[in-house]
DNA sequence: CGCTCTGTTGACTAGACTCAAGGCTAGTGG
DNA sequence: CCACTAGCCTTGAGTCTAGTCAACAGAGCG
């Protein structure tokens, strides 16, 4: 059951937590790709559990420049800051058709208040969120655009796949919403990615980018896995 | 008390969970300018509870770059990511001399276990920390220098004296560190201010910048401080 | 007094953006 | 079965924002 898993390895819950988290995310849902989940501004009443798929979050300048601040997959939990706040403040999106489990803020909440252990682990995965967004910044901030594309399609890959992944894994982005993800134009992603296939790091088909060779994307990427947390939070469940 | 000010207002603690947290955190220590308090990757063995002055938090990259991703002022509560995981994964230093309380982790993680409620008040506090990232990701990744910039100073002003300020804030960043908050050359920064200057935006005096006209350095910024989420963690104590 | 750190300035470069046109693919409707 | 359309991808040419390099000024400090 891929929600629990990253609440699994972090040894915090025990029968009960797991058995109570899982009655509230019974029924699942089919979205198409490119649903509105949240809106910025908007109030939240439910948290979104992905369950299958790929989902993303994003803001949007003054002038209409939109930022991807992050990308989810099967078994993260969408909204733990609407959770608490009751309000989006940002856009949540499905990137590809996910299957989602909705739960009623109040409930969580009440589950939250009731255990204390599932609390933290809700805390737990916020801080590897949070440690996420700051290797995101530094990425944006301070990495040219080849190192800083290889990086997040490291990030990606790895957190689909493991870090041991023999099979490449295959990334459902447009170069329009890798863009949105680096702070680059589309036309820039296009060339570096032209390039990245030319090196034999990655390939393309339809629209979708897979990982060649991992390791050396992830040299040319800068990327070391440490921030993902993986100790606490399993990456893939395969 | 400002170490329990972002505390206070959530509502989350009675009277008994706020003694317990200052209890822990008696003791003041006196630290220099540019000390450091924690560096990526090594254990945490305390956290740290900024009483007084400015301290930031910086990654860097493969090719020494700096990028520093966020700034702490008083009352704000360092390292809880190393709190929860044992180590560091980005270093911690002081701005400008600072008076901090040093509390061992393994007492604050029992008294995160004994009390719940501090511990959804901690929780709280990571969240608004992952939604100002969210911010400075969006800031960094899509928008011009003077926008960038603007907003940076407009964020911290509004942190250190509040939305209604009527004293102009004084900010203690020299032009390099601006320039690693926000992804710029420290050359590039200095033109950028000087035209802010000229503009009447903001005032430079031997170091600190002293935000001059809040609301139309807002407007320029694209500052909307909603996502400081003011109504559950006090912007200013005064 | 010289050293270091920060800020300043100018000239030059380059990485990424803009604009614009054209191609491919998949889906739609006649 | 075949236009027709809508997205996305691709390409080229030209521009510009921000970076680089280098030199110097001023403040603070030992």
């Amino acid at each position: 059951m891929p929600i629990v898993r990253k609440l699994e390895r972090s040894g915090l819950l025990d029968e009960h937590d797991r058995a109570e988290f899982l009655a509230l995310a019974q029924e699942a849902t089919m979205l198409d790709a490119d649903t509105v989940i949240a809106r910025d501004g908007e109030p939240v009443e439910r948290c979104c559990a992905l369950l299958s798929g790929f989902a993303y979050r994003s803001k949007i300048t003054g002038e209409d420049k939109r930022q991807i601040v992050s990308l989810h997959l099967r078994g993260d939990l969408l909204d733990l800051h609407g959770l608490m706040t009751g309000t989006a403040d940002h856009d949540i999106r499905t990137l590809t058709p996910c299957r989602v489990a909705f739960i009623p803020r109040t409930a969580l909440l009440a589950l939250v208040e009731r255990r204390p252990a599932i609390a933290r682990a809700f805390w737990l995965d916020t801080l590897v969120d949070a440690s996420v967004f700051r290797e995101w910044i530094l990425n944006v901030g301070r990495r040219g655009a080849r190192t800083r594309i290889a990086h997040l399609l490291c990030e990606t890959a790895v957190r689909v796949a493991g870090l041991d992944a023999q099979t490449a894994a295959a990334l459902p982005l447009t170069q329009g919403q890798l863009a949105d993800a680096t702070g680059l134009t589309p036309v820039h992603v296009n060339r570096v990615l032209q390039s990245l296939a030319q090196d034999r790091l990655i390939e393309r088909e339809n629209g979708a980018i897979t990982v060649l060779d991992l390791p050396r994307l992830a040299s040319l990427g800068e990327f070391d896995p440490a921030y993902l947390h993986p100790e606490l939070i399993p990456l893939a469940t395969g």
